[in-house]
DNA sequence: GTCAATGATTGATG
DNA sequence: CATCAATCATTGAC
């Protein structure tokens, strides 16, 4: 209340990148052809490499945009957008992605097509000005002697305005590919609901290890597997659910009473039931017992109505299981405790 | 539009 | 590095 918790991060501040246009490009050449002859000397290569020295900048321009799949046109752009796609999801690619991935190729490659057509007319412009230039001087040499050096350099001259007329179409090429990865890849915040397949997937694990909801990895990857979600998305979702549980296990009640019905009903009436219950492991530590029966911990007040509305029928261990440890005030169960296992459905059932 | 649910992110902790 | 706790941001129901 005193002040936010939290400082809001920058907000997303809906930048535009700023395309250089044709209009922007032609008041760039004109600005040039304004420039009258002595100026344009004036303004010699070394002149512009001292004002700002274009190298680093250019390459690491380059760099970029080759890395961003801009460079190279149609030249199989696809491996570096694919490969950066992949390093913008953390812990594999899940297929969910794929949408946004592909929306922003699709985006990525209009760019690629504006830079290179820009780029194209720029070169152009370019040798045009150039020839028109010489040919201006020739005629002059007419009238005066031009010495080739005079010509030299004036060529020159074009050409350091024109490369950085093309640093300026690069710089905002850039800016243009990171304003669309941050928006369309980076899909940070972007939440999707989770098939009801997935959340049932999880959620019958979860309320079947009660006891001990932390699947191990290879248990993450089974559930990943079944819910079509990544690995992480797993993590993220019994995080959460061990936090919310713990928080308001009234409000849960209901769901626990399904699902551990639901897994009762499986493993009672079949053992191992056709599916591959078996495939999913035990919990890292689950199957050697992990915990200490706390001594009727809070939990045991809201889950004493699930006991009541779920006899236990031979697998009787469902309420002791959700009185485990971990919503207690030591949280980490991982480590191993000596105590006898209290009996985890799968475990108990399926040996 | 409001609000609860929920997936994702972040910073702290061991 | 996994987890917790708090929080953010989106979704979907109303």
């Amino acid at each position: 209340m005193a002040a936010p918790p939290r400082p809001t991060p920058s907000p997303p501040a809906p930048r535009r990148p700023r395309r250089p246009d044709t209009s922007d490009v032609l008041q760039q050449i004109m600005a040039i052809t304004d420039q009258s002859l002595d100026e344009a000397q004036a303004v010699s290569i070394h002149g512009i490499q001292d004002e700002d020295p274009p190298d680093a900048q250019l390459m690491r321009l380059d760099n970029m945009l080759l890395a961003e799949g801009v460079c190279r046109p149609e030249k199989r752009g696809r491996r570096g957008v694919v490969a950066m796609a992949g390093t913008a999801t953390p812990g594999g690619c899940p297929n969910d992605n794929s949408i946004e991935h592909s929306d922003y190729r699709a985006k990525l490659s209009q760019i690629r097509q504006i830079y290179h057509s820009e780029l194209e007319k720029y070169e152009q412009a370019c040798r045009e000005f150039t020839t028109h230039v010489t040919n201006l001087l020739q005629e002059q040499s007419k009238m005066r002697p031009v010495s080739p050096k005079e010509i030299e350099c004036m060529v020159s001259a074009i050409h350091g305005k024109f490369s950085a007329i093309q640093m300026q179409l690069k710089q905002s090429t850039c800016e243009a590919v990171m304003t669309l990865r941050s928006r369309l890849l980076d899909a940070r915040r972007k939440r999707r609901n989770f098939s009801k397949q997935a959340t049932e997937v999880l959620n019958e694990y979860f309320y079947s290890h009660l006891n001990n909801p932390y699947p191990s990895e290879e248990a993450k990857e089974e559930l990943a597997r079944k819910g079509s979600i990544t690995v992480s998305q797993v993590s993220n979702w019994f995080g959460n659910k061990r936090i919310r549980y713990k928080k308001n296990m009234g409000k849960f009640q209901e769901e626990a009473t399904i699902y551990m019905g639901k897994t009762a009903v499986d493993t009672t009436e079949v053992g191992v039931p056709g599916n591959h219950a078996s495939c999913l492991p035990t919990p890292s530590s689950g199957s050697s017992g992990p915990f200490p029966l706390p001594s009727a911990g809070d939990a045991f007040l809201t889950l004493r109505t699930l006991a009541s509305l779920q006899p236990p029928p031979g697998g009787g261990c469902l309420q002791s299981q959700a009185q485990g440890s971990w919503q207690g005030a030591t949280p980490p169960p991982a480590a191993a405790s000596p105590a006898g296992d209290p009996g985890s459905i799968n475990s108990s059932m399926s040996n």
